[in-house]
DNA sequence: TATTTAGTTCAGTAATTTATGAACTAACGA
DNA sequence: TCGTTAGTTCATAAATTACTGAACTAAATA
């Protein structure tokens, strides 16, 4: 497993911005490990060594990413051992997550409007605006999603 | 500093939502609190007993929420007190930072395409597809935002 | 059948994060 | 000038998180 003093700093930042996003630190090196490394597929142990973590976090950060679909492997007949890699759906998933996410802070503000008596209106006016832009950009997406897809669709042809 | 059940729970939600995205757990509720109270301003005293949190933490809250323009102080002439509440422009900022985390992804995962040497480009094609994608959503955004802003004035008039 | 391989599990620890409480400061008001 | 208010600061404690190493399992190979 050779990697350039590139790939190991880019694992480490791609690890971090994992890191900001939920993941424990060594789940977040496996991440960049994966995308980064010149072989898409590496096994247990070429993952343990690269990034130099115990078995155990190994076999943690492995399963974690698995149960949560980041990655996925396959296997070789007449060789034991799995191969993972990054699951090339999970693009798209993780950019739904990050808009999920702001659904769910929209849902919350929404129950803020219920929830509090302010005194006058106005306090709520900011608020409100900011609710219905975020309603107005989920309902945007797909169509945005469909024109993004038809550009590409032109620019291949 | 009366408060429902109703307001208690959705401060812990809200501040549950804040921890997720890398705030301290009381730095979270402040935020929760002055969203949730009938109040639109808090004085450092009923920020403290509402939440039951120590001076300093509330200290340590309320100072790193200022340091990071997320609330401001107004007071009132012959009264000592800073009165805490949310900045309002504060929801254009926190939609800016989720889109400036996907674009800070989308740097890095440019960075992956130029540093690691994949034996076939048939590797990167998805990579690509979703560095394009979020390129263009980038792009979209203002007018996205333009779009939403003539609807709102139409729908006001 | 014995050995090696490819992991898993878990108790314990190291590291990090978060909050507390007590002592302090600075400004105001009596 | 003395007390009170409105906080701040910091050493330390408590809680949480993340990782290790050792012992284990289950399947494959010799």
């Amino acid at each position: 497993m050779a990697l350039s003093d590139k790939q190991r700093e880019l694992i480490e930042e791609i690890g971090i911005y994992h890191e900001n996003n939920g993941f424990q630190p060594a789940v977040a090196r496996v991440v960049g490990l994966l995308l980064v490394s010149d072989k898409p597929e590496l096994s247990f142990d070429e993952i343990s060594e690269a990034l130099n973590i115990s078995k155990s976090a190994t076999s943690n950060a492995l399963n974690m990413l698995l149960n949560t679909g980041h990655i996925e492997y396959t296997t070789f007949s007449g060789d034991r051992k799995r191969y993972f890699k990054i699951k090339s759906s999970n693009w798209r998933d993780l950019f739904n997550k990050k808009m999920d996410d702001l659904s769910a802070l929209n849902d919350l503000l929404k129950r803020v409007l219920e929830v509090r008596k302010r005194e006058s209106p106005a306090y709520d006016v900011q608020l409100r605006s900011f609710i219905s832009f975020l309603d107005y950009l989920k309902q945007q997406l797909p169509s945005l999603i469909e024109q993004w897809e038809e550009k590409t669709r032109k620019e291949r042809a």
